[in-house]
DNA sequence: GTCTATATAATGATAGAC
DNA sequence: GTCTATCATTATATAGAC
């Protein structure tokens, strides 16, 4: 991915690439067709003759991130798995950043190949935690799918909600700092934990127990937060 | 918040709701005027008789937002903190999906308000923290700035990310039963943590300690990963 | 391949009647 | 408060010259 911001190549691909940054920074509805072209240095019409139409545009663009993630379009032909593409665009922020904009808006704003992107992504983490699991490194989860889910979405975090992250931090998005910052925390918490004990641990497996008879569906008879972990941050 | 889908408002709540609605569902620059005012049963030139312009309409939404997370607008006049009526809202998805996406939109698309917002549930969160681990619950963590605001971020996924996460279980959306099967894999994470020990922690704090001087900045001369957690999911 | 010019539709917003 | 009618602007997209 030599593309972005450099001269020698194609219009087609000089397109593409400012319609990436746009669309990234701005929004696939927020940006126009002509924003675009100007951005390119070309006209409004040269951008349609090559795409055709603007949703065509944005699937090119779609598709060539996608790419991009899955380790095409580098420097080299490595062959990388995506997770690690995406770890490698968070370790160099200011190099990548219409590339983790795009991405962002992409899973955010579900366009096309915002499915493949995430299953891509999830099926990345799951082959990384089956490794780590293995070589004795990871702990056994107790449901592996789900748990690779969620690890993906965290992992995405940082790239939908860097803006936020930044600016609670006193820094403008998600610079290296931030990360750096970050690093122990989030080590800390996939170490230790977070709880001294499993009394929520417990107290939710019973819960569920309970309720497992007559659960799917929705109507639940109980509104107040009876079974659940107290204030647990999360689902 | 009895608003949303209830006949008895004044007109401009109505009009409120829609938009809304509509905002959370396909986005503020993608939604126009004319939409909100058909959805809301009025004309076009009402929408703007009552708000003054499309931002302004997108400013009270925001505001509205923000005071329903912080409890008021409530049946009763309770005021509860933002993360408890988050966890209310996801308790009960089905009911309040409209706030639920619009507070996803919020944030990602940083409007007025969301920096407001994501403070009020950083705060939130870090009061929650607090107590927890006075209490005796949660352990003392290393830097309780930074587990808060990424516990927050890790609350918001399901807002932000419900239909990846609910097409990979197999639903159409953040379900009930799709929050059911996540929460003991997250809450165990939450209390054994992933790794089987801290070797990566360790890792990561010898080589933050070595980089410590001559931090600050971009232009990091190692790009390949050698100091990071081989393939941690995070940060 | 690239442009200018233009068709056509939709948008946010206003004016003024009721 | 609420509407109809309309304006000015901008949008995507096309036609056709070069």
């Amino acid at each position: 991915m030599r593309s972005i911001a450099s001269d020698d190549l194609t219009t087609r691909a000089r397109i593409r690439d400012a319609a990436i940054v746009l669309f990234g920074r701005d929004g696939f509805a927020a940006t126009s067709v002509r924003a675009v072209a100007t951005a390119a240095g070309v006209s409004p019409a040269l951008v349609l003759h090559h795409f055709g139409s603007k949703d065509e545009l944005r699937a090119a663009c779609d598709e060539f991130i996608v790419d991009a993630v899955m380790g095409h379009n580098d420097e080299l032909g490595i062959v990388a798995d995506s997770a690690a593409t995406m770890q490698k665009w968070l370790a160099d922020v200011d190099q990548f950043r219409p590339q983790l904009d795009y991405l962002a808006r992409m899973l955010t704003d579900d366009g096309p190949g915002a499915d493949r992107l995430f299953d891509l992504l999830v099926e990345s983490t799951t082959q990384m935690i089956r490794g780590q699991v293995a070589a004795g490194i990871m702990r056994e989860t107790p449901d592996l799918e789900v748990t690779a889910l969620y690890l993906t979405t965290y992992g995405i975090v940082p790239v939908i909600l860097g803006r936020q992250i930044g600016r609670r931090m006193g820094a403008d998005g998600m610079t290296v700092d931030v990360i750096r910052r970050s690093t122990l925390p989030i080590l800390d918490l996939y170490t230790h934990g977070l709880y001294t004990d499993d009394r929520f641990l417990v107290a939710a497996r019973e819960a569920l127990d309970r309720t497992s008879g007559p659960s799917s569906g929705k109507g639940d008879n109980d509104p107040h937060q009876d079974p659940d972990p107290p204030a647990a941050p999360a689902s």
